[in-house]
DNA sequence: TTTTATTTCGTAATGATTCCTATTTACAAA
DNA sequence: TTTGTAAATAGGAATCATTACGAAATAAAA
């Protein structure tokens, strides 16, 4: 836990942003959370700990820490989402209706996808799936 | 071009929905360009040919031509885009960044993901790529 | 033609996100 | 430890997309 924390600290230094109470509390809200938050609830629990905290901050956090790849995003339900990014190889997520639980999904095609548009230049894409998940359904 | 229009007449018929000017155009609109417009643009092209209609005309008729699966949509740079849709079988986009021309992928692994994630119930789906198109890159 | 449900207009309201400026803070260098 | 300064924050206003609503107009069915 700890070190974890000293690991985003690292990269924070490393890239010259603050080492804030408010910043370094958001990476631990979204490392408790294995899951996808929207700005709001990340203001609501913030504003928990940080009474009065500005939406500025929030969203600016959220930038910055997409930014450095510290947090991933995605929008549904109308609203911009945010997770912790998961460093370890590339993948996707399966995203719970009911919970908003994530699990991890390991296959990708996007080389077969590739193949398929060859005369195209893919620079990113987007999977997800959703769903209920095992204890939701 | 006309006999398309018909289908989609009769589509609004069966649905016992009103075959409207606004709503004709709108459709010819879509299938003009083949590619996810924002209600935005919808208005700016809908506002050339009826002047001053509202954007609640605007609004309701995408939601009710996406309830009758008219067209699908999707949402990326922070605005609701909806596209004609393809009603002939299962498929994705690859959606060009600069002219936002798409492009269909026909390969899509839903079974290999359902395999992978045996213990949860998958419902819906998202998949897409985004990158640069031949004559844009 | 009359009826009736739907659509539309015009505008107000809502909700998410961004912007602005003064003030405060983190932290590196002295 | 103190100080300079670039970055971060508060507080609130502004903006942008989207939805809501009552009254008037209209299309399709009878």
């Amino acid at each position: 836990m700890t070190q974890q924390l000293n690991q985003y600290k690292d990269k924070l230094k490393e890239k010259k942003l603050k080492i804030t109470d408010k910043r370094m509390r958001m990476i631990d809200l979204f490392l408790d959370e294995e899951r996808y938050l929207s700005a709001r609830e990340v203001q609501e629990k913030m504003n928990k700990e940080f009474p009065g905290i500005s939406y500025d901050t929030i969203y600016r956090n959220l930038y910055t820490l997409n930014d450095i790849e510290v947090l991933e995003k995605t929008t549904f339900d109308g609203e911009m989402q945010y997770k912790i990014s998961c460093t370890s190889h590339h993948h996707h997520h399966f995203i719970c209706n009911s919970c908003g639980d994530t699990k991890v999904i390991h296959y990708c095609p996007v080389d077969t996808w590739a193949d398929e548009l060859n005369d195209v230049e893919i620079t990113n894409h987007k999977v997800e799936l959703y769903g209920l998940c095992k204890s939701c359904r």
